[in-house]
DNA sequence: AGGTCTGTTCAGCT
DNA sequence: TAGCTGAACAGACC
């Protein structure tokens, strides 16, 4: 499921592998994937050119192109990955791909078709990214509203890049329950909070994807607590599934006991 | 074999 | 308004 950490990922990749190539055709037959340009809009923009740049923010990455042509935007959705220089996938599950020159190809590999392809995407939606959003802008845009705390994280426009695991693994570090109400949260809190997010995010990006969480790693299996072995709580917040330690994310207030968002991962 | 679950985004509702 | 619900996608899982 990619989050942020999996697209800084996937970025990195085709700014390592992607610059500098001549795009000799386009695959962008897909038009779900790639609304709201139709079938050969994306491949007239950009055949004959190179990518030359390539960016981030939260869950949007996007490049731009040379000769004054218009920047490539891509979103992995909840299943997609960039693979290069491979062969097309079976039963096209390669939603878009650039074609180069050399005979590589760059594909937009997903199975679930809900991410995206676009042309110049619109950015206006999105909130600082998470990865390197400022103590001010985090209190002020995170530390308001009567919604839940890993609701407000989830919502893209307030902070771009959290994911649901992303959210469970950064309460947890901060020892914050995930159903105390945004604008509850003080100062002391919401800095805590902020730390703990860009650690889980660093760490995350650093060992391959969220799904490395410590946290996260014992979810599915129903562990205890990784911290203290209590049974975790599991419950429907924000309309996603979450899981987070009842000791030592309290319901109300009190700072934790043992584990802080200072503490470092696994 | 069918029902449930998965997670992100967005439209539509209150 | 802000917050919530369900649709969309299609495969994974039991």
């Amino acid at each position: 499921m990619p989050e942020l950490p999996e697209v800084e990922r996937a970025r990195a990749l085709v700014e390592q592998r992607g610059l500098g190539r001549v795009i000799e055709d386009v695959e962008d037959g897909d038009a779900y994937v790639c609304r709201p340009h139709a079938p050969g809009e994306i491949r007239s923009a950009l055949v004959g050119r190179s990518l030359t740049r390539t960016h981030r923010r939260g869950k949007a990455m996007w490049f731009e192109s040379d000769g004054g042509g218009p920047d490539l935007g891509l979103h992995l959705g909840m299943a997609g990955r960039i693979v290069f220089d491979e062969p097309p996938a079976p039963r096209s599950w390669d939603r878009f791909a650039l074609v180069f020159a050399d005979g590589g190809r760059l594909a937009l590999r997903d199975k679930r078709r809900l991410g995206r392809a676009v042309l110049d995407p619109d950015l206006s939606t999105l909130g600082p990214d998470a990865g390197t959003v400022g103590r001010d802008a985090f209190r002020r845009r995170v530390g308001r509203g009567t919604t839940p705390i890993k609701a407000r994280l989830l919502d893209q426009s307030v902070v771009a890049g959290v994911g649901n695991l992303l959210a469970d693994e950064t309460l947890w570090r901060a020892g914050l329950s995930p159903r105390r109400e945004a604008g509850n949260l003080d100062d002391e809190e919401l800095d805590r909070l902020r730390r703990a997010l860009r650690a889980a995010t660093r760490d995350a990006t650093r060992k391959g994807g969220v799904h490395t969480g410590r946290l996260i790693v014992g979810r599915k299996r129903r562990e205890p607590c990784p911290s203290c072995g209590a049974t975790l709580e599991r419950a429907t917040v924000g309309g996603r599934t979450t899981f987070w330690c009842p000791l030592e994310q309290p319901a109300t207030g009190a700072v934790p006991s043992g584990y802080a968002g200072t503490q470092s991962a696994a």
